[in-house]
DNA sequence: GTGGCTGCAAATCATTTGCATATAC
DNA sequence: GTATATGCAAATGATTTGCAGCCAC
């Protein structure tokens, strides 16, 4: 069950712990992109033990390693992400959702403006997603 | 010297102070894409009296009029910037360095993955700037 | 004249740090 | 057995809040 995990740890040469083990786990079955908090409040249920100083440790060393990336969309606080193949992000203003977007944009993978070697790159979009503004059309008087 | 500042204010109807028109002329003159704390312990040193949170309020009434942007790209604290135009951001992971790119990225202004309404683009890119990459080489044994 | 703005101090929230204990290898 | 990870508590840093006095309109 926890085989896949242990897997991509090893290939890594990171040491295994259960917390680890946990938080990679939650990444892998949430695309959500949960703050330190929610991956924190959630896996304390069920290992009470769990501090928030791991949480943070294990989620910094899951980065270096490329395993998973922070996005900083929200403006108050890191979202964590598997790396899962280049994509960008939308946030909706209304419901605070983080969504995948699947578009690509050329020209993000090279060098740019005469010389600047580019190692990341995140395209971050904000509006209102889909889902709220039908919402928002059903609570007008006329449409 | 401050009419093109009072007249950004007036057409936006937000009520004409000194520490607004300064914080203004301030990032208009300084394309650095500056922390509050930059702007703040600038400005203080002609203007004693100001205050952090008057840096804070009015960065707000301007962002809401959309006169300024704010970045998160460095991921600690907001940076500021001037409204003029999509462009994107560099971020240098070496000297902190924020800049301007201005690569235009196809797809980023309409409706995405069915339905969800853009109304904010901000692409950002992490690297080593070329400055930082000159240096790095000339700090070689072997080039 | 008054509602909105400024500036101060205290509060809040995410994250980092220091350190003693526990655990993977 | 030892270096590294965990967990706690305290510290830090950016931002927000509450509030009294001030100023633009």
């Amino acid at each position: 069950m926890y085989e896949k995990y242990v897997n991509i740890l090893k290939d890594h040469s990171i040491k295994i712990t259960s917390q680890r083990l946990e938080i990679l786990k939650y990444l892998d079955e949430h695309h959500t992109h949960p703050n330190v908090e929610e991956i924190y409040s959630e896996l304390k249920k069920k290992h009470p033990s769990l501090s928030r100083t791991t949480v943070y440790n294990s989620l910094e060393i899951l980065k270096k390693n490329r395993i998973v990336q922070s996005l900083t969309i929200s403006g108050s606080e890191l979202r964590y992400d598997i790396e899962e193949g280049l994509h960008h992000h939308f946030l909706c203003k209304k419901c605070g959702a983080i969504l995948d977007i699947s578009i690509a944009c050329p020209n993000m993978d090279r060098t740019l403006d005469g010389g600047h070697r580019v190692e990341e790159v995140q395209g971050y979009f904000k509006g209102i997603c889909k889902n709220c503004q039908t919402k928002e059309k059903g609570r007008r008087i006329n449409g």
